[in-house]
RNA sequence: CGGGGCGUAGCGUAGCCCGGUUAUCGCGCCUGCUUUGGGAGCAGGAGGUCGCAGGUUCGAAUCCUGCCGCCCCGACCA
């Protein structure tokens, strides 16, 4: 990779942590690879989950809760699963500290408490789930069984970056079980729609729903459907996973059920996920140079009204005015602060909530109680607008939708102007490093070839789109014939 | 674990190559007055184990050795 495109990375970096840090989401912590989810940050994250969480449940699925320990033996019971993840686990093998006889005022781990059989923490649950399911499955009458789980995870990554891959974080992961293939199969597929449906309609985020080659696939799947995005500097991101699972975690766990004609079989699983990741996916696909641009449907404050006064003069009256306007948003249900802070000035109010990337900020005036008008901006165009104040909250509920319509809009036509086709190996390099994106061209179908593609370009197969069109055409590396297009990229 | 950069006040930094009074500047913080429609102005003030430990020297932020930590790029990674 050239020293420029280098340089554009760490450019990128440097803004994406800025955005992170200013806009008040998430800081460095004491810990390794870890960070701090801050109040704000954690509020945005609570609206993402809060809407996830309705939709599983309107699909069908029940919350539940598993340890975050899970004993070696069984973590090693599904082969793939457990070598797939054995690099980045964090092990318990004590279970007590003592004070140091040789270092006053320090702590040992005790020799003596050394644990018979080590507890991986957590990198993902299928393991202790799996282990569970076994005694609840008895019948057909007992399946399906939806469940999902909300928990942190920990998996010991060499290098990480805020909230797009920290050594702990949070996510949900649903684990089901199912009597036949089939549904099992419609399980995973009913799941990718709802995280394409959460990510296009609630975080303004266009995705590409597909299917992920066999060297990308999750260990211990037979099928990973995933989705993925574009980020503003050209890589991609994968923003959610579906898991056709077939029989193998029933099989590593024995989980076998009676069918109705009493002839006994392993079970149909599925698992799916998506993580804090997503917020990290939201800023790097939305924001500018002045900040985060949160979508309305999720922002944790959609509008912000600032009073603007000279000395303590009339300041009552915007105080009235302002502490109206708010209710008046609030009863048709916009998340609304009225920012008295007298400690601040409007002008550093203005930078810092767009910083924050709230969707809508209304500036109230002497001036405007005189003409019974407010000045209005939004976020993502930076547009000002003065707007009387008779029917104020529907025009800002319609201000809203139309922000968050806008900034899917843009994401689309930004991604959609990144799914560039090549034909030729020098066009595909060039492609890569040059405009940056999803690049569509043919591949023989091998695991050798992907392998000798990214080891020369870094870009790998984000995925075999769904609904694939089939064509005729040459691989893009060694030439042998292809049935389809799938799209390479950078990613993260 | 390799390559690069860095560690000086809450944050960001100058000084280091070429050792020498009381460690620079900006932001932030405190007090007062004036201000307030795009990150205010003036005046005064507080705040420092120069990452840690050794060493060289009359003298170390600066030179040497070791260690620790962070960031970025790789390797690694559903």
């Amino acid at each position: 990779m050239s020293k420029e495109i280098t340089s554009r990375q760490q450019d990128y970096s440097q803004w994406y942590n800025d955005l992170v840090i200013k806009g008040g989401l998430a800081d460095y912590s004491a810990v390794r690879g870890c960070m701090v989810i801050k109040p704000y940050g954690f509020s945005l994250w609570e609206k993402m989950q809060a809407r996830l969480d309705t939709m599983f449940k309107d699909t069908g699925h029940e919350n539940a809760y598993f340890p975050l320990f899970v004993p070696k033996s069984l973590f090693e019971a599904e082969e793939k699963n457990a070598e797939g993840f054995a690099k980045e686990c964090a092990v318990v093998t004590h279970y007590r500290l003592k004070t140091d006889p040789s270092v006053k005022g320090k702590l040992m781990v005790d020799p003596e408490a050394k644990l018979e059989e080590e507890l991986v923490v957590r990198p993902t649950s299928e393991a202790i789930i799996w282990n569970t399911y076994k005694n609840w499955i008895q019948s057909y009458r007992d399946l399906p069984l939806l469940i999902n789980q909300w928990a942190n995870v920990v998996r010991w990554e060499m290098r990480t970056r805020l909230f797009l891959r920290t050594a702990e974080f949070l996510w949900q992961e649903g684990h089901t079980a199912h009597a036949t293939k089939e549904e099992a199969v419609a399980e995973a597929e009913q799941m990718l729609e709802v995280y394409a449906d959460f990510a296009e309609n609630y975080m303004a985020l266009p995705v590409i729903k597909g299917v992920k080659t066999e060297s990308e696939r999750f260990a211990g799947a037979e099928d990973t459907y995933c989705i993925e995005a574009l980020m503003q500097d050209g890589k991609a991101l994968q923003a959610g996973t579906s898991h056709f699972l077939g029989q193998n975690f029933a099989k590593a766990f024995e989980v076998k059920f009676s069918d109705k004609d009493n002839q006994l079989d392993y079970v149909w699983a599925t698992s799916w996920g998506v993580s804090t990741r997503l917020v990290g996916a939201l800023v790097m696909a939305h924001s500018d140079d002045d900040g985060l641009i949160l979508p309305p449907k999720i922002a944790p404050l959609q509008v912000v009204i600032i009073p603007i006064y000279k000395g303590n003069d009339k300041k009552e009256l915007l105080d009235v005015k302002g502490n109206e306007l708010a209710s008046q948003l609030k009863q048709v249900g916009i998340s609304v602060k009225f920012d008295r802070n007298d400690h601040a000035r409007p002008g550093w109010k203005f930078a810092e909530y767009e910083m924050k990337g709230v969707p809508v900020r209304i500036a109230l005036g002497l001036r405007d109680l005189e003409n019974n008008s407010v000045e209005v901006a939004r976020r993502d165009t930076k547009e000002k607008m003065t707007i009387g104040m008779e029917g104020l909250a529907e025009k800002i509920s319609y201000l809203l939708g139309d922000i968050q319509k806008n900034i899917y809009n843009r994401a689309l036509i930004y991604r959609d102007a990144h799914i560039t086709k090549a034909d030729t190996w020098d066009e595909f390099e060039k492609l890569l490093d040059d405009k940056g994106g999803f690049i569509s061209a043919h591949w023989d179908g091998t695991a050798a070839t992907e392998e000798k593609i990214k080891e020369k370009t870094k870009a790998t197969i984000r995925c075999i789109p769904l609904n694939n069109k089939r064509e005729d055409g040459k691989c893009i590396l060694t030439g042998n014939p292809s049935s389809q297009r799938v799209l390479f990229a950078r990613a993260y």
